[in-house]
DNA sequence: TAGAAATGTTTAG
DNA sequence: TAAACCTTTCTAT
């Protein structure tokens, strides 16, 4: 489930419950081993994000995971369960009351160790992330500024803003009501800087949540207690359903290899 | 039991 | 633009 909310989540438990003491590394299933046996028993400095890009400092050594589509980390307090299946990577601390800590990692795109200068590398490749204190919008909106190509493609771009994957792209685009094609030269400043704010909040609100919400409540069919799932998003995977706010169905359509969805009416132009 | 789909990125053509 | 890659989960047969 990662977009940039999910690993600003996981660095923030991750630092929380391992820096400071050294952590056991391994690899059960072995894709990981090197890294695993050179990482093993050091103290962990501590967990960052950077767009959808996991860095845990060990040393001069940094550890980077990239959970692509399908990555998952899972974990809990006490003693490891029987490492069962394709287990890339475990960690196991003492935690903070000296009863034990662990994680799982599984599925990753990536697993590696990085010198410094590959973290250099790495980051030269990402725009700002809107979850970073201190992040550019404006930086972002100069590349949207000067491309023809269609916004619901720009906002994919890691390079063009870090973090942001399918599931903000069609609910950031609904919210200020622009249509995916729209070529990025003509999303004007204005309304880039509203889209730039929406998404921090948005983002942040992820984080806090473990889940991306992105509808008001008067757009829910339930407006009190917890968010439903069905009523978290206006567009996302809601095909041929009605439209919240006007009762189009909304539509799907692949851009850039992704289910893009949208609805025709509130996003029309 | 098989098949499809999934919040992603890189590489090849 | 397409394919490859990695794993889990849900649906259909």
């Amino acid at each position: 489930m990662p977009e940039g909310h999910t690993l600003h989540r996981l660095a923030r438990e991750q630092t929380t419950s391992f820096a400071g003491r050294p952590v056991r590394v391994t690899s059960p299933q072995g894709r990981f081993a090197a890294g695993a046996a050179l990482l093993d028993g050091r103290v962990l400095d501590g967990v960052t994000a950077y767009g959808k890009h996991l860095l845990a400092s060990f040393g001069g050594d940094v550890l980077h995971v990239h959970l692509g589509l399908y990555g998952a980390y899972t974990g809990g307090t006490g003693s490891p369960p029987v490492p069962r299946g394709a287990l890339r990577m475990r960690w196991v601390g003492d935690g903070l009351d000296g009863a034990g800590v662990w994680t799982d990692l599984r599925g990753a795109t990536t697993c590696e160790v990085l010198t410094p200068a590959g973290v250099d590398g790495l980051l030269a490749r990402l725009g700002p992330d809107p979850l970073r204190p201190g992040a550019d919008g404006a930086a972002a909106r100069r590349r949207i500024a000067r491309s023809r190509t269609a916004i619901g493609a720009l906002l994919m771009d890691q390079t063009v803003l870090a973090g942001v994957g399918n599931v903000y792209r069609a609910e950031l685009l609904f919210r200020h009501r622009v249509s995916p094609f729209r070529p990025g030269r003509d999303v004007d400043a204005a309304r880039w800087t509203a889209m730039w704010a929406d998404l921090v909040a948005l983002m942040r609100a992820g984080v806090r949540m473990g889940r991306i919400v992105t509808t008001l409540p008067e757009h829910r069919a339930r407006r009190r207690g917890a968010v439903q799932r069905a009523d978290a998003h206006y567009v996302y995977r809601r095909t041929g359903l009605p439209c919240r706010v006007c009762g189009t169905a909304v539509r799907t359509e692949v851009m850039v290899g992704r289910n893009l969805y949208w609805c025709p009416t509130c996003q029309s132009g």
